[in-house]
RNA sequence: GGACCCGUAGCCUAGCAGGAUAGGGCGUGGGCCUCCUAAGCCCAAGGUCGCGGGUUCGAAUCCCGCCGGGUCCGCCA
């Protein structure tokens, strides 16, 4: 709805209505700067500018109810009407409010964490980025796929088939167990260097579809994917498919991009054949001299299948991958496909340093998740509810909190992990919301018990509290629209924490049931919109919207 | 050596196609349950927006140089 009043204001700006100018502001619903750009060259004060330009203006929008100049700003208010139509198609769209009109296919790669042991609370940084874009994705109308890239090939699985062969898998989660094969076969391989070969001819023999090799390495990668998928889904991240690295060079895609590249005359042979890059400093190997292939050769053809299949596709990667996406893009534009738009995130450390699944250090994700449930539950437990209702609770509070911890901050800030701060569910977290949207329900159970009127919102009965509510929650197409552009699920997050942060304020200086009868109305009105807003947005981030906590 | 990202109160963070008094939260101190869920709300203290230049009527925001932290520069993935 507040995309539609963008769009009357800058109508109604005509030769003015440059979306450049316009700021959401404190001062007003909308806030246009353009005087202070016109004065210059116009040698006039901003503010004599913006007087001209409110005098000249010809307001003949329903959804702008008056319109000030002042400081040289030029201010647009919402009408009454504006109110009352968001009101009135978020309770008539209900489910899908949120919802654009966007079309096309669109494929989102995240989380493709090496299958060599549990996921830990770096690589669910990536998994909680690209699940929300992906839920934004298809709230904004795009038929959205999700896609976990397996790397199966590289030494990295050799060396866990070497470690599930000497030390076999102990009982545990299965990609605990795996990780557990992984170190012990690292620190196997540095006491005997003379097992470096045998893990190179792993390699070559998987790379060569060798019977025996691909049986043991399938074995070591789904049991690791097993595993990996459980965690996942306790955070309610579900990939469409998984795609295996291998797959490129036993479907011809793999000899297709090296044919394309070699047509343009792109490729050094110098026993390996070399791709030369202007603006990089080295040059990328994409064939070795014993002529098995690269990872790099092998996403590029996976990125030339996702050209052929997809209109858009976004890759979730660690900001360490920088150099290596800016090298895939650029080969890629090179042979004239598209390169994928990239979300990069910045590490997250522990305190102690950085992560490594090689030396088992790391916090894996299944020991947060556990820890955080926990947390959830001491402080549940007492209440008197139905001991499933409290668990059921605990585990969509303790899920919440960690999406939303994650999520909420942009993605190019470093983290560094602090248990305390894990562990913490006061405010500023989805719990907040969560409590919200309770509260918002339980006002409207009441309601119906003592007689639920006809939901009709009124503007001139609005206070300026349940107004500003109002205006926040006409926002929400517009958040949905920004995340798409900006690739930023994090602007999403702090939307919802500001309707919450709205409804709470409103919450405090509006009684609602008590009212006397048109008002009761009028407030269960904006009561069950913020709900439907809350319970929305709570899903677009994968939390669970409780109706009572 | 080269490249990228970050640097906002004790701690975390928003704002960064320049514009109206730099928003929140945690923590600290004080207050609010005869009233729709106190996982909430209110008040207070706390800021050289890393430092130094520059551009501009105007810079947290743009440019240059430093400093601090992180990351990357494999015939690894």
């Amino acid at each position: 709805m507040f995309l539609r009043f963008v769009d009357e204001v800058i109508r109604v700006l005509g030769d003015y209505g440059d979306e450049r100018f316009l700021r959401e502001s404190e001062h007003a619903d909308l806030a246009s700067t353009i005087a202070f750009k016109l004065a210059k060259e116009r040698k006039k004060s901003p503010k004599e500018i913006a007087d001209e330009i409110v005098e000249s203006l010809e307001v003949d929008s329903d959804y702008i109810g008056s319109v000030e100049s002042k400081n040289g700003y030029i201010n647009f208010f919402a009408s009454y009407e504006f109110l009352e139509d968001t009101v009135n198609v978020i309770l008539d769209e209900d489910e899908n409010y949120g919802h654009l009109n966007l079309k096309g296919e669109i494929l989102i790669e995240h989380t493709s964490a090496n299958p060599d042991g549990p996921l830990h609370i770096g690589h669910i940084r990536n998994s909680i980025i690209g699940d929300t874009l992906a839920r934004i994705f298809a709230k904004a109308g795009f038929n959205v796929r999700t896609h976990y890239y397996v790397n199966d090939m590289g030494r990295q699985t050799a060396i866990t088939v070497l470690g599930i062969e000497k030390f076999g898998l102990k009982g545990k989660k299965p990609d605990h167990a795996v990780a557990e094969a992984y170190i012990e076969a690292n620190k196997l391989l540095e006491s005997n260097p003379e097992l470096e070969e045998y893990v190179e001819k792993l390699m070559l023999d998987y790379e060569r579809g060798d019977e025996e090799a691909v049986e043991k390495f399938r074995r070591a990668v789904e049991t690791a994917l097993d595993g990996i998928r459980q965690t996942l889904k306790a955070i309610n991240v579900e990939h469409d498919e998984f795609v295996w690295e291998s797959e490129f060079i036993r479907n011809g895609y793999v000899d297709r991009v090296l044919k394309a590249l070699d047509e343009k005359g792109l490729i050094k042979r110098d026993g390996a054949w070399i791709i030369e890059l202007e603006d990089f400093e080295k040059e990328v190997v994409i064939r070795r001299e014993n002529g098995t292939t690269l990872y790099i050769t092998r996403d590029l053809a996976y990125h030339m299948w996702k050209n052929e299949n997809y209109e858009r596709f976004i890759n979730v990667l660690g900001a360490d991958h920088k150099l290596y996406g800016a090298q895939l893009s650029r080969i890629l534009e090179l042979i004239n496909l598209k390169p994928p738009e990239i979300v990069f995130f910045e590490f997250v450390s522990l305190p102690e340093g950085s992560m490594s699944t090689r030396r088992g250090k790391f916090i894996s994700a299944d020991e947060l998740i556990g820890k955080v449930k926990e947390e959830a539950w001491k402080i549940i437990s007492g209440r008197e509810m139905d001991e499933g209702e409290k668990r059921k609770i605990a585990n969509a509070v303790a899920v919440g909190a960690i999406r939303f911890d994650f999520i909420k901050i942009a993605p190019e800030k470093h983290m560094t992990f602090d248990w305390s701060k894990a562990l913490d569910f006061e405010r500023q977290t989805a719990s907040y919301i969560q409590y919200s949207h309770a509260r918002a329900c339980s006002i409207l159970r009441k309601a119906v018990e003592d007689g639920m009127p006809e939901l009709e919102f009124k503007g001139e009965l609005c206070s300026s509290g349940e107004r500003k509510l109002v205006m926040l929650l006409s926002k929400m197409p517009y958040m949905v629209k920004r995340v798409v552009e900006e690739l930023r699920p994090n602007v999403f997050a702090e939307y919802l924490l500001g309707v919450a942060g709205a409804f709470n304020d409103f919450y405090r200086d509006h009684p609602v049931l008590k009212a006397e009868a048109e008002i009761r109305m009028h407030r269960l009105a904006i009561v069950d919109a913020t709900r439907i807003v809350l319970r929305n947005g709570l899903e677009l981030l994968g939390i669970e919207p409780l109706e009572r906590m």
